[in-house]
DNA sequence: CGAATTGTTGAATATTCTCAACAGAGGTGG
DNA sequence: CCACCTCTGTTGAGAATATTCAACAATTCG
C-alpha cells in the first residue's frame, strides 16, 4: 500500500502508528507529517521541554516514559501528568509551554518542528480533530487524578497509581486458569517521582508500597520492578470500597430534577 | 449589521457574545447556531448533566455558575471545575459525560441540541477550533489545579480559591489612589461546596477564612460577600512564599540540557 | 571494595479530620 | 413583630493521617 521509499516505510515499522495521532492520516499526509519529522532520543533525566519556553517543541513517543511537572516557586514540584508511547508531547495553538517535561526513562521521540507541525494542523482538519481528542482524553485523566489528590488516602493514592501504570505498561498476563489477572512491570519511575505524582512524600509512599506488598497485594521483585497477582484486589485497594463505605452515608446528590426530565 | 430578526438579535444583545465560543462564528454561522439554540434557566441546585449519561447537552453559560463534581461510590466528592458566563459545557465527541453538572447559583444557559450542535461543529471547523482552544484552556486550570491540591496547605488553598473566583467575578475596582486592587465579590459557593472544590473539610475551610480575616487578608461582609482589600496580599497567602521559602532549598530541577540545546 | 544514590523504617511533630457543641441568618406562622 | 425552626457556618478538643527528621539498609556505579 506504501511506496516503498524512506518516509512512508519509517511510518510503516512504527509500532505506534495506529495508536498515535498519525491515525488520523492517510496514506499522502502521512507522507508529509513524516518529510518534516526527526527522530530524536533523549536520556533519561533530561529535560525536553522547559516551562514557559516560548516555543514548543511537538512529538510523538515512541518509546519510554516522558513526565510533565508543575514547580512552586519555593520547590514544591508535582507531576501532572506521564506520557506513554503513542502520546503526543506539546501544546498546539499555546504561545508558552505551562508545564516542563523531562523524560523519566530513555525515550524515543518522533519530533515535528513547530512551524511545520501547525501548518499540517491547519491544512488538515482530521488531523486538529485527532488532537482535540487527545486533548480530552488528557483531560479525562487529569480530572480523574484531581479527585485522588483531593479525597483519596495515602494508599488508594498508591493502589491507584500501579493500577493506572498497569494498564499503560504492555506486559498483561491473564493466566485464565485461576480466572485472575496478573501484571508485572517495571515502574518507569522512582519513588520520588511517585510521590510527586501523587502529592505525597517518599517516606509515606514507601511506607504504603510496604503494606500493599504484607497484605499481598503486591509482590516486589526488585524496588522498580512489581508483580500484582490479581488486579482485582488492587483495584478495590485503589478505590478502598471495603474501608470506607460503611460509617456513615455521606452527602449524596441533593441535587432535585435533571434538566430534561421537566420543563 | 445584523439583520433585525428574532434569531440574529438574542446573539446581538447576548451578554457573553464574544467571550463564548459564539466569537469563532461570523454573522451567518451564528444565525445557523441561533436556530438550534434555546434560553434556559436553571434554579441553584439543580442537576443539569448527570454522570455517565449517555447523550450530553452543550451549552453557554451565560449566567450564574455551573459546578462540575465527580464522586466515589463512597460518597466522598470533589468538584473538579466551575464554569462561569462565558464558558462552555459538554464534552465534544464523548459518548459518555464524565461528571455531574449543577447548578451552583441560578443560571442561565443558551442550550444546543447535541446533534445539531455535533453537525455545526463538523461543518465549521472555526467552531471546533475554538471549542479545541478552550479545552485547552480548560485543561491548563485543571492542571494548575492538581498542583495546589498536591502540594499546597490548607490556608493557601482558600487563599488560591478566592483569587480564583476574584479573577472569575466582575467586581474589580482598582483603587489606584491607594495603588491597590480591591475586589468584593458574593460568592458563589457554600462553604461545603468550596471544601469540594479544595479536598479539604468544611471545617477547615472555614477556619482557614477565619485566620485569613484575622490577618486582614480578606474582610467578611457576609458568610457570602467578601472583600479583598489589597490583592496582592491574597496572592502571597495564595503561593506562601513567605512561609515555606526559606528553611532548605529542597529539590530543584536536576535535569542536565535541553534536548534543542544540544545534538 | 567503597562511595553515592535510592529506598526503608522509626519516633516525634504538624496538619488536617472527626465529632460535638454552639452561633448566626433566614424563613414561617401565630 | 417575635418565638421557633432549620440551615449554614464557626469553634473547640481529641484522634487520625501524613510529614519531618534521622538512622539505617539495599542497590548501583566506578
Amino acid at each position: 500500500m506504501f511506496p516503498p521509499n524512506d518516509h512512508a516505510s519509517r511510518c510503516t515499522t512504527c509500532a505506534i502508528r495506529h495508536r498515535s495521532i498519525c491515525d488520523a492520516l492517510n496514506a499522502t499526509e502521512i507522507v508529509s507529517l513524516n518529510r518534516i519529522a526527526r527522530s530524536r532520543t533523549v536520556p533519561a533525566g533530561r529535560m525536553i521541554l522547559g516551562e514557559g519556553q516560548t516555543r514548543s517543541v511537538f512529538a510523538n513517543i515512541v518509546s519510554g516514559v516522558v513526565k510533565l511537572t508543575k514547580t512552586l516557586d519555593d520547590g514544591r514540584q508535582h507531576i501532572i501528568g506521564l506520557l506513554f508511547p503513542s502520546d503526543f508531547l506539546g501544546r498546539a495553538f499555546r504561545a508558552e509551554n505551562p508545564y516542563f517535561a523531562e523524560a523519566a526513562t530513555d525515550v524515543e521521540l518522533c519530533v515535528f518542528p513547530t512551524a511545520g507541525f501547525e501548518r499540517l494542523l491547519a491544512e488538515h482538519s482530521e488531523l486538529e480533530h485527532r488532537l482535540f481528542q487527545f486533548t480530552l482524553t488528557e483531560l479525562d485523566a487529569c480530572q480523574e487524578w484531581m479527585l485522588l489528590l483531593a479525597r483519596k488516602k495515602a494508599e488508594e493514592r498508591v493502589a491507584s497509581f500501579l493500577l493506572m501504570i498497569a494498564k499503560r505498561v504492555p506486559n498483561m498476563e491473564c493466566s485464565l486458569a485461576e480466572k485472575r489477572e496478573q501484571v508485572h512491570f517495571v515502574l518507569p519511575l522512582s519513588r520520588s517521582e511517585v510521590s510527586d505524582c501523587l502529592g505525597l512524600t517518599i517516606e509515606t509512599v514507601s511506607r504504603q508500597i510496604t503494606q500493599l506488598k504484607t497484605k499481598g497485594i503486591i509482590e516486589l521483585v526488585n524496588y522498580r520492578e512489581i508483580l500484582i497477582p490479581d488486579l482485582a484486589r488492587l483495584r478495590e485497594a485503589a478505590y478502598d470500597l471495603a474501608g470506607h463505605a460503611s460509617p456513615s452515608p455521606l452527602k449524596a446528590h441533593k441535587a432535585r430534577r435533571s434538566v430534561s426530565s421537566d420543563d
